[in-house]
DNA sequence: CTAAGTGCAAATCATTTGCAACCAG
DNA sequence: CTGGTTGCAAATGATTTGCACTTAG
Protein backbone atom coordinates (compact mmCIF):
# COMPACT_ATOMS: atom_id res chain seq x y z
CA UNK A 1 0.00 0.00 0.00
CA UNK A 2 0.91 3.03 -1.01
CA UNK A 3 -0.72 4.85 1.44
CA UNK A 4 -2.77 3.80 4.33
CA UNK A 5 -6.58 3.46 3.39
CA UNK A 6 -8.54 5.35 5.41
CA UNK A 7 -11.93 4.81 4.18
CA UNK A 8 -11.09 0.72 3.90
CA UNK A 9 -9.71 0.87 7.61
CA UNK A 10 -13.02 2.09 7.96
CA UNK A 11 -14.99 -0.60 6.50
CA UNK A 12 -13.32 -2.83 8.19
CA UNK A 13 -13.68 -1.44 11.30
CA UNK A 14 -17.27 -0.83 11.32
CA UNK A 15 -17.60 -4.73 10.32
CA UNK A 16 -15.68 -5.61 13.14
CA UNK A 17 -17.91 -4.16 15.11
CA UNK A 18 -20.40 -6.59 14.29
CA UNK A 19 -23.65 -4.96 14.53
CA UNK A 20 -24.80 -6.08 11.80
CA UNK A 21 -23.69 -9.13 9.60
CA UNK A 22 -24.07 -7.90 6.02
CA UNK A 23 -23.84 -4.30 4.93
CA UNK A 24 -25.17 -2.32 1.98
CA UNK A 25 -22.86 0.26 0.66
CA UNK A 26 -25.03 2.51 2.18
CA UNK A 27 -25.30 0.91 5.61
CA UNK A 28 -21.43 1.09 5.27
CA UNK A 29 -21.49 5.13 4.39
CA UNK A 30 -23.66 6.13 6.52
CA UNK A 31 -22.04 3.95 9.10
CA UNK A 32 -18.93 5.90 8.54
CA UNK A 33 -20.55 9.47 8.24
CA UNK A 34 -21.71 8.24 11.91
CA UNK A 35 -18.31 7.56 13.36
CA UNK A 36 -17.53 11.03 12.47
CA UNK A 37 -15.09 9.90 9.59
CA UNK A 38 -17.49 11.09 6.78
CA UNK A 39 -16.46 9.87 3.50
CA UNK A 40 -17.63 10.25 -0.39
CA UNK A 41 -20.35 7.33 -1.11
CA UNK A 42 -17.23 6.07 -4.30
CA UNK A 43 -14.88 5.65 -1.86
CA UNK A 44 -16.74 3.53 0.37
CA UNK A 45 -17.47 1.23 -2.68
CA UNK A 46 -14.23 1.34 -3.99
CA UNK A 47 -12.83 0.20 -1.29
CA UNK A 48 -15.26 -2.45 -0.21
CA UNK A 49 -15.08 -3.58 -3.63
CA UNK A 50 -10.78 -3.65 -3.17
CA UNK A 51 -11.53 -5.75 -0.30
CA UNK A 52 -13.15 -8.15 -1.79
CA UNK A 53 -10.88 -8.41 -4.10
CA UNK A 54 -8.23 -9.16 -1.65
CA UNK A 55 -10.33 -11.39 -0.09
CA UNK A 56 -10.88 -10.51 3.17
CA UNK A 57 -14.58 -9.28 2.62
CA UNK A 58 -17.12 -11.33 0.89
CA UNK A 59 -19.32 -9.80 -1.70
CA UNK A 60 -22.70 -10.61 -1.98
CA UNK A 61 -26.00 -9.94 -3.91
CA UNK A 62 -29.60 -11.65 -2.72
CA UNK A 63 -33.14 -11.07 -3.44
CA UNK A 64 -33.54 -7.76 -3.02
CA UNK A 65 -31.33 -6.81 -5.83
CA UNK A 66 -28.66 -4.95 -3.45
CA UNK A 67 -25.13 -5.80 -3.16
CA UNK A 68 -24.02 -6.47 0.38
CA UNK A 69 -20.35 -7.39 1.94
CA UNK A 70 -19.65 -8.91 4.96
CA UNK A 71 -16.19 -10.55 6.50
CA UNK A 72 -14.63 -13.26 5.39
CA UNK A 73 -15.42 -16.17 7.82
CA UNK A 74 -15.83 -19.96 7.96
CA UNK A 75 -18.31 -20.99 5.53
CA UNK A 76 -21.88 -19.37 6.39
CA UNK A 77 -25.29 -19.69 4.70
CA UNK A 78 -27.47 -16.80 4.82
CA UNK A 79 -31.21 -15.79 5.85
CA UNK A 80 -32.48 -12.83 4.66
CA UNK A 81 -35.61 -11.80 6.78
CA UNK A 82 -38.66 -10.87 4.53
CA UNK A 83 -40.03 -8.47 7.63
CA UNK A 84 -37.18 -6.76 8.88
CA UNK A 85 -34.88 -7.27 5.61
CA UNK A 86 -31.94 -8.04 7.54
CA UNK A 87 -29.38 -10.44 7.00
CA UNK A 88 -28.78 -13.24 9.62
CA UNK A 89 -26.08 -15.80 9.43
CA UNK A 90 -26.99 -19.32 9.03
CA UNK A 91 -25.13 -22.58 9.75
CA UNK A 92 -24.09 -24.31 6.38
CA UNK A 93 -25.97 -27.22 6.20
CA UNK A 94 -24.89 -28.92 2.69
CA UNK A 95 -22.04 -31.46 2.67
CA UNK A 96 -19.41 -31.89 0.76
CA UNK A 97 -21.11 -35.50 -0.44
CA UNK A 98 -23.69 -33.91 -1.44
CA UNK A 99 -21.63 -31.56 -3.67
CA UNK A 100 -20.12 -34.71 -5.05
CA UNK A 101 -23.27 -36.60 -5.63
CA UNK A 102 -24.59 -33.08 -7.62
CA UNK A 103 -21.54 -33.13 -9.42
CA UNK A 104 -21.54 -36.72 -10.63
CA UNK A 105 -25.52 -36.60 -11.23
CA UNK A 106 -24.63 -33.13 -13.37
CA UNK A 107 -21.31 -33.35 -15.18
CA UNK A 108 -20.27 -30.01 -13.80
CA UNK A 109 -17.88 -28.63 -11.28
CA UNK A 110 -19.08 -26.64 -8.69
CA UNK A 111 -16.78 -24.80 -6.79
CA UNK A 112 -18.66 -22.39 -4.40
CA UNK A 113 -22.49 -22.18 -2.98
CA UNK A 114 -24.57 -19.66 -1.69
CA UNK A 115 -27.68 -21.26 0.23
CA UNK A 116 -30.24 -18.32 0.61
CA UNK A 117 -33.25 -18.85 3.03
CA UNK A 118 -35.74 -16.70 3.24
CA UNK A 119 -38.39 -15.87 6.31
CA UNK A 120 -38.65 -14.39 9.23
CA UNK A 121 -36.12 -14.36 11.63
CA UNK A 122 -36.01 -15.13 15.81
CA UNK A 123 -36.34 -11.32 16.26
CA UNK A 124 -39.56 -10.46 14.10
CA UNK A 125 -41.09 -14.00 15.03
CA UNK A 126 -40.77 -12.40 19.11
CA UNK A 127 -42.36 -9.42 17.62
CA UNK A 128 -45.09 -11.31 15.66
CA UNK A 129 -45.44 -13.46 18.54
CA UNK A 130 -46.43 -10.42 21.24
CA UNK A 131 -48.75 -9.20 18.30
CA UNK A 132 -51.09 -11.97 17.88
CA UNK A 133 -51.24 -12.77 21.88
CA UNK A 134 -52.37 -9.23 22.43
CA UNK A 135 -54.91 -9.85 19.25
CA UNK A 136 -55.64 -12.77 20.88
CA UNK A 137 -56.25 -11.21 24.11
CA UNK A 138 -58.34 -8.52 22.68
CA UNK A 139 -60.70 -10.71 20.81
CA UNK A 140 -61.30 -12.54 24.49
CA UNK A 141 -62.21 -9.07 26.10
CA UNK A 142 -65.33 -8.06 22.80
CA UNK B 1 -58.20 -10.31 -19.42
CA UNK B 2 -60.06 -7.83 -21.02
CA UNK B 3 -57.50 -8.38 -23.97
CA UNK B 4 -55.27 -11.37 -25.18
CA UNK B 5 -51.74 -10.03 -23.48
CA UNK B 6 -49.56 -11.17 -26.56
CA UNK B 7 -46.34 -10.51 -24.47
CA UNK B 8 -47.53 -12.64 -22.18
CA UNK B 9 -47.89 -15.25 -24.42
CA UNK B 10 -44.78 -14.51 -26.44
CA UNK B 11 -42.72 -14.80 -23.21
CA UNK B 12 -44.35 -18.29 -22.18
CA UNK B 13 -44.23 -19.97 -25.23
CA UNK B 14 -40.52 -18.48 -25.70
CA UNK B 15 -40.11 -19.79 -22.28
CA UNK B 16 -41.63 -23.26 -23.19
CA UNK B 17 -39.11 -23.86 -26.05
CA UNK B 18 -36.68 -24.88 -23.83
CA UNK B 19 -34.02 -23.28 -25.30
CA UNK B 20 -32.64 -21.50 -21.90
CA UNK B 21 -33.33 -22.35 -18.39
CA UNK B 22 -33.41 -18.76 -16.70
CA UNK B 23 -34.18 -15.56 -18.82
CA UNK B 24 -33.25 -12.06 -18.40
CA UNK B 25 -35.65 -9.52 -19.58
CA UNK B 26 -33.26 -8.29 -22.20
CA UNK B 27 -32.96 -12.22 -23.68
CA UNK B 28 -36.40 -12.54 -23.62
CA UNK B 29 -36.92 -9.07 -25.24
CA UNK B 30 -34.42 -10.08 -28.05
CA UNK B 31 -35.86 -13.90 -28.21
CA UNK B 32 -39.65 -12.42 -29.12
CA UNK B 33 -37.48 -9.83 -31.38
CA UNK B 34 -36.68 -12.59 -33.19
CA UNK B 35 -39.53 -14.77 -33.71
CA UNK B 36 -40.79 -11.57 -35.47
CA UNK B 37 -42.95 -10.23 -33.04
CA UNK B 38 -40.92 -7.30 -31.52
CA UNK B 39 -42.10 -5.36 -28.43
CA UNK B 40 -40.88 -3.24 -26.21
CA UNK B 41 -38.59 -3.38 -23.16
CA UNK B 42 -41.17 -2.39 -20.55
CA UNK B 43 -43.65 -4.60 -21.79
CA UNK B 44 -42.00 -7.83 -21.20
CA UNK B 45 -40.87 -6.03 -18.18
CA UNK B 46 -44.67 -5.83 -17.44
CA UNK B 47 -45.54 -9.22 -19.14
CA UNK B 48 -42.55 -11.21 -16.96
CA UNK B 49 -43.74 -9.60 -13.58
CA UNK B 50 -46.57 -10.48 -14.21
CA UNK B 51 -46.81 -13.80 -14.36
CA UNK B 52 -44.23 -14.16 -11.46
CA UNK B 53 -47.63 -12.47 -9.59
CA UNK B 54 -49.56 -14.74 -11.33
CA UNK B 55 -47.30 -17.63 -10.21
CA UNK B 56 -46.83 -19.29 -13.64
CA UNK B 57 -43.35 -18.01 -13.73
CA UNK B 58 -40.67 -17.43 -10.73
CA UNK B 59 -38.21 -14.65 -10.61
CA UNK B 60 -34.56 -15.19 -9.80
CA UNK B 61 -31.89 -12.69 -8.50
CA UNK B 62 -28.51 -14.63 -8.83
CA UNK B 63 -24.90 -13.78 -8.65
CA UNK B 64 -24.11 -11.15 -11.38
CA UNK B 65 -27.05 -8.69 -10.45
CA UNK B 66 -29.45 -9.28 -13.14
CA UNK B 67 -33.13 -10.56 -12.66
CA UNK B 68 -34.13 -13.35 -14.55
CA UNK B 69 -37.44 -15.64 -14.91
CA UNK B 70 -38.03 -19.31 -14.93
CA UNK B 71 -41.35 -21.73 -15.80
CA UNK B 72 -42.21 -22.90 -12.34
CA UNK B 73 -41.74 -25.95 -12.14
CA UNK B 74 -40.98 -28.75 -9.38
CA UNK B 75 -38.90 -27.39 -6.74
CA UNK B 76 -35.16 -27.36 -7.89
CA UNK B 77 -31.69 -25.12 -7.63
CA UNK B 78 -29.44 -23.32 -10.32
CA UNK B 79 -25.90 -23.63 -11.41
CA UNK B 80 -24.55 -20.54 -12.46
CA UNK B 81 -21.76 -21.13 -14.68
CA UNK B 82 -19.11 -18.59 -14.41
CA UNK B 83 -17.88 -19.38 -17.62
CA UNK B 84 -20.29 -18.96 -19.76
CA UNK B 85 -22.70 -17.52 -17.57
CA UNK B 86 -25.47 -19.70 -18.18
CA UNK B 87 -28.33 -21.15 -15.55
CA UNK B 88 -28.30 -24.58 -15.47
CA UNK B 89 -31.17 -26.48 -13.47
CA UNK B 90 -29.62 -28.77 -10.43
CA UNK B 91 -31.95 -31.07 -8.98
CA UNK B 92 -32.48 -29.80 -5.23
CA UNK B 93 -30.43 -31.30 -1.90
CA UNK B 94 -31.52 -30.31 0.51
CA UNK B 95 -34.00 -31.79 3.15
CA UNK B 96 -37.24 -31.07 5.63
CA UNK B 97 -35.24 -31.98 8.23
CA UNK B 98 -32.29 -29.92 7.09
CA UNK B 99 -34.96 -27.28 7.76
CA UNK B 100 -36.49 -28.11 10.71
CA UNK B 101 -32.92 -28.49 12.58
CA UNK B 102 -32.29 -24.72 10.99
CA UNK B 103 -35.48 -24.00 12.42
CA UNK B 104 -35.12 -25.09 15.70
CA UNK B 105 -31.07 -23.80 15.77
CA UNK B 106 -31.85 -20.44 15.18
CA UNK B 107 -35.40 -20.08 15.86
CA UNK B 108 -36.45 -18.37 12.46
CA UNK B 109 -39.37 -19.04 10.61
CA UNK B 110 -37.53 -20.57 6.99
CA UNK B 111 -40.03 -19.97 4.27
CA UNK B 112 -38.20 -20.40 1.07
CA UNK B 113 -35.09 -20.82 -0.15
CA UNK B 114 -32.34 -20.69 -2.86
CA UNK B 115 -29.11 -22.74 -3.58
CA UNK B 116 -26.91 -21.30 -5.91
CA UNK B 117 -23.81 -23.30 -6.70
CA UNK B 118 -21.38 -21.59 -8.89
CA UNK B 119 -18.56 -23.42 -11.05
CA UNK B 120 -18.17 -24.59 -14.77
CA UNK B 121 -20.98 -26.74 -16.30
CA UNK B 122 -21.10 -29.71 -18.15
CA UNK B 123 -20.64 -27.80 -21.48
CA UNK B 124 -18.14 -25.62 -20.34
CA UNK B 125 -16.12 -28.56 -18.89
CA UNK B 126 -16.18 -30.31 -22.13
CA UNK B 127 -14.32 -27.38 -24.42
CA UNK B 128 -12.15 -27.12 -20.85
CA UNK B 129 -11.38 -31.04 -21.55
CA UNK B 130 -10.54 -30.76 -24.90
CA UNK B 131 -8.54 -27.79 -24.83
CA UNK B 132 -6.11 -29.89 -22.28
CA UNK B 133 -5.97 -32.30 -24.10
CA UNK B 134 -4.84 -30.28 -27.15
CA UNK B 135 -2.72 -28.85 -25.15
CA UNK B 136 -1.07 -31.98 -23.93
CA UNK B 137 -0.34 -33.15 -27.41
CA UNK B 138 1.50 -29.79 -28.35
CA UNK B 139 3.68 -29.74 -25.60
CA UNK B 140 4.15 -33.80 -26.58
CA UNK B 141 5.11 -32.49 -29.89
CA UNK B 142 7.53 -29.80 -29.06
C1' DC C 1 8.60 12.20 -6.14
C1' DT C 2 4.86 8.84 -7.25
C1' DA C 3 1.35 5.84 -7.07
C1' DA C 4 -2.51 4.52 -4.27
C1' DG C 5 -6.44 6.53 -2.20
C1' DT C 6 -9.95 10.10 -2.08
C1' DG C 7 -13.89 13.37 -3.27
C1' DC C 8 -16.89 15.16 -6.49
C1' DA C 9 -19.47 15.04 -10.50
C1' DA C 10 -21.09 12.67 -14.10
C1' DA C 11 -21.93 8.22 -16.71
C1' DT C 12 -23.88 3.76 -16.90
C1' DC C 13 -26.89 -0.06 -16.40
C1' DA C 14 -30.89 -2.38 -15.29
C1' DT C 15 -35.23 -1.71 -13.65
C1' DT C 16 -39.40 0.84 -13.10
C1' DT C 17 -43.10 4.31 -13.94
C1' DG C 18 -46.22 7.94 -16.35
C1' DC C 19 -49.03 8.54 -19.87
C1' DA C 20 -51.42 8.44 -24.19
C1' DA C 21 -52.92 5.19 -27.60
C1' DC C 22 -54.95 0.67 -28.50
C1' DC C 23 -58.24 -2.93 -28.85
C1' DA C 24 -60.67 -7.52 -27.35
C1' DG C 25 -64.68 -8.33 -24.94
C1' DC D 1 -67.46 1.69 -23.91
C1' DT D 2 -63.93 -0.10 -20.69
C1' DG D 3 -60.15 -1.78 -18.53
C1' DG D 4 -56.20 -4.50 -19.25
C1' DT D 5 -52.19 -4.14 -22.48
C1' DT D 6 -48.82 -1.86 -25.13
C1' DG D 7 -45.11 1.50 -26.80
C1' DC D 8 -42.46 5.33 -25.99
C1' DA D 9 -40.07 8.38 -23.21
C1' DA D 10 -38.50 9.64 -19.18
C1' DA D 11 -37.53 8.66 -14.01
C1' DT D 12 -35.39 6.04 -10.64
C1' DG D 13 -31.92 3.64 -7.90
C1' DA D 14 -27.83 1.52 -7.40
C1' DT D 15 -23.45 0.93 -9.08
C1' DT D 16 -19.47 2.44 -11.56
C1' DT D 17 -16.10 5.59 -13.80
C1' DG D 18 -13.25 9.94 -15.07
C1' DC D 19 -10.50 13.18 -13.35
C1' DA D 20 -8.06 16.27 -10.57
C1' DC D 21 -6.26 16.51 -6.00
C1' DT D 22 -4.03 14.65 -1.76
C1' DT D 23 -0.77 12.36 0.86
C1' DA D 24 1.71 8.26 2.89
C1' DG D 25 5.75 6.00 1.94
Amino acid sequence: MARKARVSAAVLSLMHEGTRHAWTLEELHVGIARRGAATDFSSVFRAAEKLAAEGLVRKLLLEDGRVRFELLSDHHDHLYCTRCHDIVPIPCVIGHDDFATLERKTGAAILDHHLILSGICRACRAVAGKRARAAASRSRAR
